[in-house]
DNA sequence: GTTAAAAATGCAATAAAATGGCAAAAAGGA
DNA sequence: TCCTTTTTGCCATTTTATTGCATTTTTAAC
């Protein structure tokens, strides 16, 4: 996605186009996995000039998440991880074990269970637990 | 589970039986939900006389993750949320954006889609994130 | 029941991840 | 360019979790 239409959706979504928002957004948009906000910082560390505070990451981070241009996913990490809202939707996640990598599977998710009266929906989210390649070729299990 | 099941299960996972973990493991077993590290304190200060120290009780919950007493769910909210490992397995979990509840759901965990290969994976869990009924029927979105 | 070794705990310090307040800077429209 | 509003940077603070170490508890052997 180029740079004009991530601003472009910066400022349908009603916010201003700036610098941080910006290169996070695209930094996530590139990245073929789900950040975190220090990931995000350390991207943006080797390939910007201007590095922004890393408050600034967390609040532009969040602007995105609450105007739904990211997504926030469920992990067992302590730290959170965002991946861009897309084209492609609803797709489960690995996560492993041991080096913490959360990496995007090519499965759907799967349909909606049904709820408690009352209750509602708005979003499934899948994730297989388990141990990646390079962690499982490695040493210790 | 009776106070000496649990007991047999923390000493057939080759520990000790002590205070603090049998205490955990109990108030994990009585939750109906999964529960955060600091839950598990306010509940055994209510209902114990001796309450162990915070540390304590994040030594214990990992000493019974690590041996398969309990587990770790993949959460959005901050903290940790534990539940013990029991004949009842494989289920999918609520979790209500506005309040942070976390319920257990009678859905069946899917099954498990194809990975990259070299991966292996361990364990599916199953998100479903929305309003809970309360949050729901209460005020703001 | 005593005793000794090993394991677990309490307490204080420290770390990691995130949030809040406020003045300075940047964005965007007039 | 000027003005208003939004965003940023910096610093302090909060929340959640971890580490080090002396003390206590557990358990097995006696
Ligand atoms: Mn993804
Ligand atoms: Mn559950
Ligand atoms: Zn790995
Ligand atoms: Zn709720």
């Amino acid at each position: 996605m180029t740079d004009p239409d991530l601003s472009r959706r910066i400022r349908d979504a009603g916010g201003r186009v700036t610098t941080a928002r910006l290169a996070v957004l695209r930094c996530l948009a590139d990245a073929d996995e789900p950040l975190t906000p220090d990931e995000v910082l350390e991207h943006l560390a080797r390939n910007s000039d201007h590095v922004p505070d890393r408050v600034t990451i967390y609040r532009a981070i969040d602007w995105l998440a609450v105007h739904g241009l990211v997504r926030r996913l469920a992990t067992v990490g302590r730290a959170a991880r965002y991946e861009p809202v897309e084209d492609r939707e609803a797709h489960a996640h690995f996560q492993c074990r041991r080096c913490a990598q959360t990496r995007c599977l090519p499965a759907p998710t799967p349909p909606l269970p049904p709820l408690p009266p009352g209750y509602a929906a708005e979003r499934i989210e899948l994730v297989i637990h388990g141990l990646c390649a390079a962690c499982r070729a490695g040493d210790t299990p």
